[in-house]
DNA sequence: ACAACGCTTCGGTTATCATCGAAGCATGAA
DNA sequence: TTCATGCTTCGATGATAACCGAAGCGTTGT
C-alpha cells in the first residue's frame, strides 16, 4: 500500500522536503529526516518501488525527486486532512539569501532564472527533455535564430553535447548546460543582459534592469 | 500523522469500504477488514480521532462515515498512485437485488428512491438538515401544499417530530422519516404512484409506470 | 425484571519494521 | 594505482502497534 510509505515519519519527512519540486541527493535526505544513511537508503529504495519519487544518478551523488505532479498532489491533500485534525508541520524555507537566483554553474546560467528559463523553453516546445538528454527542436532552433542571433554553426562543439540537462545544488532542478546553455549565456552578456559580479571568485551574476526585461519577455515564467 | 492512519492495512480496508459514501457499522466494517471487533474498535477510534470518519449513534449499533467528501478524494487519489505502481484492490458490489431500490421503513420510504428523495429536498433547500435533526423550510412547506396536497396541519402529531433523518441498512445513508416521511409516502399511495407488495410481509414497494415518472420529475437525481 | 446483542476497555502476546554498525561497491580525484 | 566519498547491502537489535481473549457497559427486546 502507498499510503503505509507515507505513513512512517522519517518517509514523511523526506518526501515533504521534496514538495517543492527540486531533487535532493540520498544524503541531505537522510540529514532532513534526522536518519543514519543506511537507514535512508532503506526508505529511499521502497520509495522509489512505490512509484513515488524517481532517481536519478549524477556523479557519485544519486538525486532523488518526486515522480510526477500528481504524488505532490496527493501529499497536499494529505496534509490538508492533516491540518485540520492536529497540527501540521511546517517546512523551513532554503537558507541562502542573493546567488539563489542567477549565477555561473562553469559556463552557462544556473539558479533561479536558470531552472526558468529552462523550463518555459520546455513548455513552448523549444526542446524536448527525455531525462538527462535535451534536445532542439525546429521551433526552438528558430527562436534562437530570431530573438538571440543564434545559429547552429555556432554551437558545433567537438566532445561536447548541444544540449544537456544540469542538476544544479540551490534549485535542484534542471536547467540548461552544454554548448547552448553556454552560447546563451555568453549571449547574454554581450547584449549587456547579465554580467558576472566582479568580485574575483563570485559566481553571482547581475541582470541589468533592460537585461531583466528582456529576459522576462522571452523566458517569463507564468507562476512557479 | 493521518497517512499512517490510512497505511494499516485493516484501516484501508475499512475506509475503503466507506467509499462509496454509506455508512456502516462498527461490526460490518470489522468483518470487511476481517478483524475481531475488539480490534476493529480500536482502529475506528483512531479513525475518528484522526478525522476520518465520523460516527453516529443509532440504537445500539454505531455507525461510521467519511467525514466528508475531501477525505474521500484523498483517498481515491492514494488508490490512484498505488494503481500505477502495483495491483490496486476492487470493492466488490453489493448483494441484495430487488428492495434496494424502493421499501418501507415502518411507515415510510426507504431505500435507493428514499435517500434520493431527501438529497434532491436538501439540494432543494426544502429541508435544512443537522446531523439527526431535520425541519421544513418555507419553500419546502410550499413545495408540500403544491405538489403533493400536504398542508402543516396534517403534519401535527403528539410525541413525534415532524421530520427526522432515518439510516436504513441497504443505502446506509439518511432517507426522510418522521410524521412528514410517513404522510408524504401514505400522499404516494393515495395517489397510486406506489403500493406495497401483496405478498404477506413483504416489504418491497412497487412504484406504477406514472408514480416512477412523477417521483422522478419531483425528486429527480442529478446524478449521484 | 432478565437476557441478548453491539460495542468498548483492559492485558498480554506476537510480528512487523525502523534503526544503526560494519562491510561491500561504485565513482571521482590524486 | 591508491585513497576518499557517496551510497547500498547485510545482520542484529529494539520499539511500536496490531491482534485477540475476557470482562464491562449501555441499549433493545421479551
Amino acid at each position: 500500500m502507498v499510503a503505509s510509505l507515507v505513513g512512517d515519519p522519517a518517509r514523511a519527512n523526506m518526501l515533504t522536503a521534496l514538495m517543492n519540486g527540486r531533487a535532493l541527493t540520498a544524503s541531505e535526505l537522510a540529514q532532513e529526516a534526522g536518519i543514519t544513511p543506511q537507514t535512508a537508503s532503506s526508505h529511499l529504495s521502497k520509495l522509489e518501488a512505490g512509484g513515488l519519487i524517481e532517481p536519478e544518478k549524477q556523479g557519485r551523488h544519486r538525486y532523488y525527486r518526486l515522480t510526477d505532479p500528481d504524488v505532490a498532489g496527493v501529499l497536499e491533500g494529505l496534509a490538508g486532512l492533516a491540518a485540520r485534525a492536529g497540527h501540521m508541520r511546517v517546512r523551513t524555507g532554503p537558507k541562502d539569501p542573493a546567488l539563489r537566483r542567477a549565477r555561473i554553474c562553469y559556463d552557462h546560467l544556473a539558479g533561479d532564472l536558470g531552472v526558468q528559463m529552462l523550463d518555459s523553453m520546455r513548455e513552448r516546445r523549444l526542446v524536448r527533455q527525455k531525462k538527462q538528454d535535451i534536445e532542439l527542436t525546429a521551433e526552438g532552433e528558430r527562436f534562437l535564430a530570431k530573438h538571440l542571433q543564434i545559429s547552429l554553426d555556432m554551437l558545433a562543439h567537438p566532445r561536447r553535447p548541444v544540449c544537456k540537462a544540469c542538476l544544479d545544488w540551490s534549485e535542484r532542478r534542471h536547467h540548461l548546460a552544454g554548448t547552448l546553455g553556454a552560447t546563451m549565456m555568453q549571449r547574454f552578456t554581450e547584449l549587456k543582459w547579465a554580467a558576472r559580479d566582479v568580485t574575483p571568485g563570485s559566481r553571482v551574476v547581475n541582470f541589468t534592469r533592460t537585461g531583466e526585461k528582456n529576459f522576462a519577455a522571452l523566458f517569463g515564467n507564468g507562476g512557479d
